[in-house]
DNA sequence: CGAACCTTGACACATCCCTGCTAAGGTTGC
DNA sequence: GCAACCTTAGCAGGGATGTGTCAAGGTTCG
């Protein structure tokens, strides 16, 4: 068989083989079977494995955000209509009246502070 | 006061009050304050939570996975990471013979590494 | 002044996410 | 043919999310 199997793949990933699964279920990596059903792991498979572990505490951030981040790129819909919402920015730009802008600039350096502590 | 206090923003949203207070804390909104620290919600932020609360249910996400979102347009080096992991995608290209699909993965791999470094 | 707001903080609870473990059964290879 | 692996399916539990509610105190305004 070309390729690692489940529990050796696990090994030289640091995965869990109980992961290696999950991971699949969630749509994170698909590796071919064999004709009896066995998942079997390539080398990219395996690069693939040791990266999005560095990704995830790199980043700290969880799998189902990298998997949101995948949905993203393949529902153009979602990536479109996320990114429209994030466009709306809430950066209070030209409806600002004058009296506004000073107690919000006042806000904004608390926020700031508020953010280093 | 222009603009509305939190339970008026409530009232027009569809969103608790809790929640407004709870979107504020992870982020997905920044309502200025007036000068005692009362929220003021515009009409611009208005809208957008009223387009969040469309872009949720539409597409079934949660309020992490829209933050995660936020996170990657802002952080160049996080975005980056996601993309060039999913650009490691572990399919087979057309028109790449079998002898050689191990080493342009390989090579592929070294590629993406050397630009999320 | 007092009622009706606002603030932050905390407790509580349901629901997920991640992870390990076990069970019942098929496959592989000596 | 048997030991050692694989498969799916499920329970279990600790931690994070999402949401309500309550408490103690400041602000607004008639």
């Amino acid at each position: 068989m070309d390729g690692l199997t489940i529990n050796e793949a696990a090994e030289t990933t640091g995965w869990s083989p109980r992961m290696l699964r999950y991971l699949e279920s969630v749509g994170l990596i698909q590796p071919p079977r064999t004709e009896s059903g066995y998942r079997k792991f390539g080398p990219e498979e395996l690069q693939r494995l040791r990266t999005l572990r560095e990704l995830l505490n790199r980043f700290g951030c969880g799998l189902s955000d990298v998997a949101f981040a995948g949905r993203m790129r393949e529902d153009d819909e979602l990536s479109k209509a996320v990114d429209a919402w994030f466009e709306a920015a809430p950066r209070l730009p030209e409806g600002v009246a004058s009296d506004d802008w000073l107690s919000w600039e006042q806000e904004k350096h608390q926020r700031l502070l508020g953010m280093a502590a």
